[in-house]
DNA sequence: ACCACAACCTGGCCGC
DNA sequence: TGCGGCCAGGTTGTGG
């Protein structure tokens, strides 16, 4: 489900809820929800340390503790973090418990059950593969057109590539070719170079409105606090198949790329 | 390096 | 109502 945007809003969300906040007890309801470590050594791992920080890398929320161990969150499609009160009750998906010691709790809810744990002394183990963050300083038009000219694949394909750059998913995706007006099924070695400034504007200009939305609410994603993320009222193309585009009125196509639905205006994006 | 496809899972929606 | 088919904001692995 969540993407950059949405993931950035759950850290923000629940940074001042949990920083500082020491874990009672750990229940895992479904273990299947557990990378690398046996779900018992995970539980006994997590449970008295305190949680210094809420952080975030490409999709991955990550939650340093006091031992210098890392808990890392990946909520794939459906997962979603809540903090509840005492008395509210796991429910039917709700897959994991983090008992704080303020009496609340962190439920980590996921339908699909795509959603992941990880709990490791080096993050890098699990997100050492990540490109650069798009919002990043560090994270220049310059670099974006070293890795997409390595690549003949479609444009949209390599957006989706976390190696590429980290944090886009199937809608900004989208909403970022439109924004620069690039036909998604162009091979990413074949942009020029004002197209490559014109995506890595895009990405950075897309991303940053949908932080400032509290991310885009479709189906399941609900930040922790904010009712919704409101991004969704602003969408150019996505799942506006036979809508006019905003800017000329065309109707926007939908097609299969990738293994992905994708939306764009065929007049204004070439 | 790239692509197609399957797998991981469940639920919502649509048409019949 | 019920059922089959299709779709879904992600990632990983296999095989060609």
């Amino acid at each position: 489900m969540p993407e950059l945007p949405e993931v950035e809003t759950y850290a923000r969300e629940l940074r001042p809820h949990l920083v500082g906040r020491r874990i009672r007890a750990v229940t895992i309801r479904w273990p299947g929800v557990v990378e690398q470590a046996a779900p018992a050594d995970f539980a006994v791992a997590l449970q008295g340390q305190q949680i210094i920080n809420v952080a975030r890398r490409g999709k991955y929320l990550l939650f340093p503790l006091q031992s210098g161990a890392t808990l890392i969150v990946h909520l794939r499609m459906t997962g979603n973090l809540t903090v509840t009160s005492a008395t509210d009750a796991a429910d039917l998906h709700t897959h994991i418990v983090l008992e704080l010691d303020d009496g609340r709790a962190l439920h980590f809810n996921d339908p699909r059950k795509f959603g992941r744990f990880w709990l490791t002394a080096d993050p890098q183990t699990v997100v050492g593969n990540l490109g650069p963050e798009p919002l990043d300083g560090a994270f220049t038009a310059q670099e974006l057109a070293a890795r997409v000219r390595k690549r003949a694949a479609p444009i949209k394909a390599v957006l989706l590539d976390q190696t590429v750059v980290a944090g886009l998913g199937n809608i900004y995706a989208d909403e970022v070719l439109f924004a620069a007006r690039i036909d998604p099924r162009r091979p990413a070695n074949s942009l020029e170079h004002g197209e490559v400034l014109r995506l890595h504007a895009a990405i950075r200009s897309v991303l940053t409105e949908a932080i400032r939305a509290s991310g885009s609410s479709l189906r399941d994603y609900r930040p922790p606090l904010t009712a919704r993320g409101r991004f969704q009222e602003q969408f150019q193309v996505f799942r506006r198949t036979g809508e006019p585009c905003r800017r000329c009125g065309a109707p926007i196509e939908r097609i299969r790329l990738a293994q992905r639905s994708t939306h764009f205006c065929p007049v204004c994006q070439r």
